[in-house]
DNA sequence: CGGCGGTGAAGACATACTGTCTCGTAAAAT
DNA sequence: ATTTTACGAGACAGTATGTCTTCACCGCCG
C-alpha cells in the first residue's frame, strides 16, 4: 500500500528493491552526517542528531553503523572516493605524462579548495588511532605515485626519491589549498609543488637513497616495488 | 598544616602560589588528556575520563576548562608552543638565510616525524568548524614567512609566489614527514619540498600575481604587506 | 588567638546520549 | 492466504554531561 505511515517519513520506501533503500538510507545519514559536521562541529555529532536529522529511528541507525566513528570514516571514505573519479576523469584529459601530473594535481588541489569552504573537516585525525588509512585515500596515493612513476621514466620529474614519498609530498603540499583565499593562488600552490618535482641541479641531487630503504619507504605499497634505479 | 588530607592527594598543594598549582594542575590534566587520545583515540576522550586520569574530581575539571574541545585546543596549542621554541633555537643554529631556512624546515619535519610515532593527532580538523587559527600555529606561519621574505631577499627563494602562501606550502608539505619510516626518507622531503622554493627558470615562472590579488592571498597577514616585485 | 571571607575541590542532581533488546509491521516466499 | 524474513521504533539500564551546593583549607583582621 502507498499511503502507509511509513512513505510518508521516508519517500519511495519499499518502491525500488531492499538493497537500494539500504543505499538510500545510507547516503542520507551520511549527508546528514556532513550537514550536522558543518553546523556544530565534529565532536558534538551525536548518533542521536544524525538519526533525527536523517529521519529515522535511533535505534535503526544502529543497524547501519555501529558508532559515530564509523559514519564519519564512511562519509570521508565516500568523499575521496568521489574525489578520486574526479581525478581519474582529469587524468584523461592530457595525454603526455607530464600534461596528466599536472591536470590530476590541479584538480587535487581545487578539490581541497573548495572544501575549504565547507569548513576545514579533516577526519582523517579522529580516525581511531588514526590506524588504518582509508583504502580510498590508499587508492588516491597510489594513483599520483604510478602518475609520477611515468614522470619519473619519461625524464621529467626526478628519480632520486621514490614515487611513493613524492605522491605524499605532492598531497600534503596541496592539501595547503585549503587555506588559500583564491584560484590562483591555488595554481601557484600546484606550479610550487611541481618545481619540488623537477629533477634538482646535480648539486642538489639527494644522496642516492639506498635500494632497502627506499623499499622500506614505501610504507603502504603491498604490491609492485619496482622502481627504476 | 602539612600533613593534611589534601597535601595527600596534590602535592605541594598550597606550598607554592596558587596560580603555579593552578598551572600545574592544568598541565597535569593536559598530559592525562594527550596519553588518552593516544590510548583510545580522539572521540572517546571524555571530561569524565581526563578527571580520573588526571586524579581529581569531575567537576573541578569543569573550573579548568569548559568542555572536552577546549582541552583539545589547549593541549594542541601546548604542543605546537613547544615546536615553536625548538624552531626558534633551531634558526639560531645557523647563520646566512638559506641555511637557517633550511635548518627550521627541517626540524618541524622532523618534529611532525616523531609525532607520527605518537600516532596522527592532528587536532586542528575538530576545532569547532575550525574557526580561529591556534594562535600558537599562527606565530609558526609567521617565522617560516618570515624566514622565507628573507631568503626571497637573498636571492636564494622564488618571488613570483607571495611569502606567505610559501609558508603554507612548506608546513603542509612538511607534515608529510609524519607518514614516513625513517629519518632519511624525512631528509629526502625537506630537499624536495626546498626544491619548490627556488626560483624557477624563466619558462616557469608563475604569471605574476596582480599585486592586490597577491595581497589577499596573504589571508592571516595583519600586518607588514611589503613584498617585493 | 580565634572567628571570617576567599578560593578551590568534591558530591549531588537533572538531563541527554549510548548500546541493546523486544515487539510490531510490511514485503516476499510458498 | 499464510508463513517467513527483515526493517523500524519504543523501552531500558548504564554512563556522560553540566550545574549547583556544600565542605575544607588558606590568609586576614579584630
Amino acid at each position: 500500500m502507498f499511503g502507509s505511515a511509513y512513505t510518508k517519513q521516508m519517500p519511495k520506501l519499499w518502491n525500488e528493491t531492499i538493497d537500494a533503500h539500504r543505499r538510500a538510507v545510507r547516503d542520507a545519514a551520511l549527508d546528514a552526517t556532513a550537514a550536522l559536521v558543518a553546523e556544530h562541529g565534529m565532536l558534538s555529532v551525536t548518533m542521536s542528531r544524525i538519526a533525527e536529522a536523517t529521519g529515522i529511528g535511533r535505534a535503526t541507525l544502529y543497524k547501519y553503523f555501529p558508532d559515530v566513528e564509523a559514519i564519519l570514516a564512511a562519509w570521508h571514505e565516500r568523499q575521496v572516493t568521489e574525489h578520486l573519479e574526479r581525478l581519474s576523469t582529469a587524468r584523461e584529459r592530457a595525454d603526455h605524462p607530464a600534461g596528466r601530473l599536472h591536470a590530476v594535481l590541479e584538480a587535487y588541489a581545487l578539490i581541497s579548495h573548495q572544501r575549504h569552504g565547507h569548513h576545514g573537516t579533516e577526519p582523517a585525525a579522529l580516525l581511531h588511532q588514526g590506524r588504518h588509512i582509508s583504502q580510498a585515500h590508499q587508492q588516491l596515493h597510489d594513483l599520483v605515485r604510478d602518475l609520477i612513476a611515468e614522470s619519473v621514466r619519461h625524464g621529467s620529474v626526478r628519480d632520486d626519491v621514490a614515487a611513493g614519498e613524492l605522491a605524499d609530498y605532492c598531497l600534503h603540499a596541496l592539501s595547503a589549498a585549503g587555506a588559500l583565499a583564491s584560484e590562483a593562488a591555488v595554481r601557484r600552490l600546484v606550479a610550487v609543488t611541481l618545481a619540488g618535482l623537477r629533477p634538482p641541479a646535480e648539486a642538489d641531487t639527494v644522496p642516492a637513497a639506498a635500494d632497502e630503504e627506499a623499499a622500506a619507504a614505501e610504507q603502504h605499497a603491498h604490491r609492485h616495488r619496482r622502481h627504476a634505479h
